[in-house]
DNA sequence: GTCGCGGAAGCGGTTTGAAC
DNA sequence: GTTCAAACCGCTTCCGCGAC
């Protein structure tokens, strides 16, 4: 049909969805193709290779298969469509599409890893019945893991282990074990989680057939075989499975004294406990794409009957419930902050000004600072820094008069930690000094993760210093994935810290060290490169670790640090201003909040923090203080939880627990919590009351 | 029409494995 | 060491539906 040009929008509606689907915008070479190049944003496009052997010995490819391999390609096109638009993908976001894709390539991987059951390469997908389908939805839902569900992993894994060790030469096994004795040492842990189902006996043997056939590889956590090498031994009949990574199962990982770590102790976990099952609403994704090979009805070519894809659609499994991040206790975070902002008092222009010195002398030399001497680099931070320990420019650098390259050079975890605190390292102490401003800027803005790394120290603070510009991270649907820009009033603390790592960059650009300003949490390169990278999730994160290795956060009763991370910071600027109504000791806060009427910043934060986010600031306020045993104000909440719960002896239930049963009482409409204002001769003050919405006669 | 609810979908955060 | 890709998870928003 020819459309006048006015009308040109309306063809892609015109065409024939099998014309249609032969394209996708991830999909770069032709739909015939019998290798697909395709690319979701990648620096190299990847490949997807069609011919797959199928359980009758055939190729995917081969003439017969015909209507399965059209199924399967079209599937795969149709799957980041949604269901109203024909060539209108369904949004900007690639990070989306990758994952229906990817969700919809697991779904093909288990029909080619079932496919002889099924029967596949004879009744093709007409042939699943809706108790094949269940059975697909019922095996997903079954572990959260799609290394299991769909590959069976742990199992595959094994046998391929134990196939290998006969395979192998026992002479080269016992000469590669003699000669590396580190590969056949497993620890304590190891010998406690081995959950891959080998005796620990043969783990050394199995390690080292692995070894001969050249699988390992050096990783952060230690020694440990390639997964997609694997993958690609172990699935030969799978389209997709066989190229992507697997999870490591650590019993087979080796570590040879230089480990490489990065934080002193393991850390306490950010979210509750590990799953059992499917998350729901990863489930609720999966069905979906189950249900999405009915689109090939459209498009007349074998499918599941619709019947059997309506049952499957209705079909139930057990799912485990979702899980929580978990709440830091507020007095690590309130001493936290305090520690931040005296370092940035103490040493914050100190550090900035070293490096601003080391970095022109760089210049001046043409060289990178990681060709500077130690005792150049004494020299050159200067008497207040050198006496405070600074030694050399980076621990987990060699100076140039070290002489000859050591592969272990960050030494021993304790020796590394305990210099790391005995201010031995600039670049470590610049870490953790811009580790101080996150964390500072993090708890008083209550922002993202991302709306923080993304700073720029060009324009994140307005002409008058005393607002934060940032990109709102959250975008809504159908915005194209545009942000909004967006403004916050700043703590004066917090910006005199941005000040003077923006002063810091403003040097540098100066005096030619880089080009121009770079995001606002940069830091110096600490291989010694002469550049400043840019931060980033990684480097954000890693600063903050610094930081709380440095000052030493409490560990838990398990032995594990908390390491902070923004997602629980959000919460804390609210926490804060409930505890200034409480506790008179935390001085600093006082200070912070001291000369601002209270009623100005509870107006501030209400209109800054969500709903959610601001109950359960107050559902923790309150239960730390029933906690401790501070009743004073909080007598008509104590009467209702006892009735509720049966106890008031509030001391022995953890916060944790207290604070749900708050937030469900205010979910509820029962209490509300909220700051009372009184003047006083001391100036305006506050306090923090929990106020009774319905008699309790009516529970 | 609109209010409220619950399921579905969208989206960001975090971690991990691998590549560069 | 740094960056990239993928998987998984929790939170937020959307949207359809029933009640009114």
């Amino acid at each position: 049909m020819q459309l006048p040009p006015e009308l040109d929008f309306l063809a892609p509606f015109l065409v024939e969805a099998s014309e249609a689907y032969r394209y996708a915008s991830w999909l770069l070479n032709d739909f015939d193709a019998e290798v697909w190049e395709y690319s979701f944003g990648y620096k190299k496009p990847k490949n997807l290779d069609w011919r797959v052997q199928l359980g009758d010995g055939s190729l995917l490819t081969d003439a017969k298969n015909r209507n399965l391999l059209l199924g399967f390609k079209y599937y795969l096109t149709s799957c980041t469509r949604d269901d109203s638009g024909y060539l209108q993908e369904t949004n900007e976001v690639q990070g989306q599409q990758l994952q229906r894709f990817c969700h919809a390539c697991h779904i093909l991987d288990y029909l080619l890893i079932n496919g002889k059951r099924y029967r596949l390469a004879k009744y093709g997908l007409e042939g699943l019945t809706a108790g094949n389908l269940i059975e697909i939805l019922e095996t997903l839902a079954d572990t959260p893991l799609i290394a299991e569900s769909v590959y069976n992993w742990r199992e595959r894994l094994r046998n391929y282990c134990l196939e290998l060790v006969e395979a192998t030469s026992p002479i080269a096994l016992a000469e590669l074990i003699q000669a590396m004795p580190q590969i056949a040492e497993i620890s304590d842990e190891q010998r406690v989680e081995n959950n891959l189902g080998i005796a620990c006996e043969l783990i050394p043997k199995v390690r080292a057939a692995l070894y001969l056939k050249g699988f390992y590889h050096k990783q952060v956590g230690g020694n440990q075989p390639n997964t997609t090498q694997l993958s690609q031994e172990i699935y030969l009949e799978t389209l997709w499975g066989k190229n992507q990574p697997k999870v490591m199962y650590d019993i087979l990982i080796y570590n040879d004294d230089s480990s490489q770590f990065d934080r002193e102790f393991p850390g306490a976990p950010v979210t509750s406990g590990a799953r059992e099952k499917m998350r729901d609403s990863a489930y609720v994704t999966y069905r979906r794409a189950v249900y999405q090979l009915g689109v090939l009805h459209e498009l007349e070519l074998p499918a599941p009957r619709e019947e059997a894809l309506i049952k499957a659609e209705k079909f139930q499994p057990d799912l485990s419930t979702i899980g929580r991040f978990r709440t830091l206790p507020s007095e690590i975070v309130f001493t936290g902050l305090r520690q931040a902002i005296e370092f940035h008092l103490d040493h914050g222009q100190e550090l900035t000004r070293a490096f601003c010195r080391i970095a022109l002398e760089c210049r001046k030399r043409k060289v990178s600072p990681s060709a500077l001497t130690a005792s150049e680099v004494q020299q050159l931070v200067g008497p207040k820094l050198a006496a405070l320990g600074v030694s050399k420019l980076c621990l987990a650098m060699n100076s140039v008069n070290n002489g000859a390259y050591q592969s272990n050079i960050k030494g021993t975890k304790e020796s590394y930690f305990e210099s790391l605190r005995a201010n031995n390292g600039l670049y470590e102490l610049l870490g953790v000094y811009v580790g101080c401003v996150q964390l500072t800027v993090g708890i008083l803005m209550a922002r993202r993760v991302s709306e923080l790394y993304e700073l720029n120290a060009k324009d994140c603070l307005d002409e008058t210093e005393g607002w934060l510009l940032f990109r709102n991270a959250k975008s809504t649907r159908h915005l194209f994935g545009m942000r909004r820009r967006e403004a916050r009033p700043i703590e004066p603390i917090a910006a005199d810290m941005i000040k003077t790592l923006i002063r810091m960059q403003k040097v540098l650009r100066r005096i030619g060290y880089i080009p121009k300003l770079q995001k606002l949490f940069s830091v110096p390169n600490f291989k010694g490169a002469a550049k400043l990278t840019d931060s980033s999730a990684y480097v954000y994160n890693r600063n903050l670790d610094l930081y709380c290795d440095y000052f030493e956060t409490p560990l838990t009763a398990k032995g594990e640090r908390h390491y902070f991370r923004q997602h629980q910071m959000r919460r804390f600027f609210a926490m804060l201003f409930f505890y200034c109504g409480s506790f008179a000791k935390l001085d600093t806060l006082q200070w912070m909040l001291g000369h601002t009427d209270p009623k100005h910043v509870y107006r501030y934060i209400t209109e800054s923090t969500d709903g959610a986010v601001l109950a359960s600031a107050k559902a923790q306020a309150v239960a730390e203080q029933l906690h401790q045993g501070n009743y004073e104000n909080f007598m008509e909440l104590t009467q209702l939880l006892k009735e509720r719960y049966g106890t008031e002896k509030f001391t022995l239930i953890s916060t944790h627990d207290l604070e749900d049963q708050i937030v469900e009482l205010m979910q509820e409409g029962w209490v509300e919590i909220e700051p009372e204002f009184f003047s006083d001769h001391e100036g305006n003050k506050f306090k923090i009351v929990a106020r009774l919405k319905r008699a309790p006669e009516a529970a």
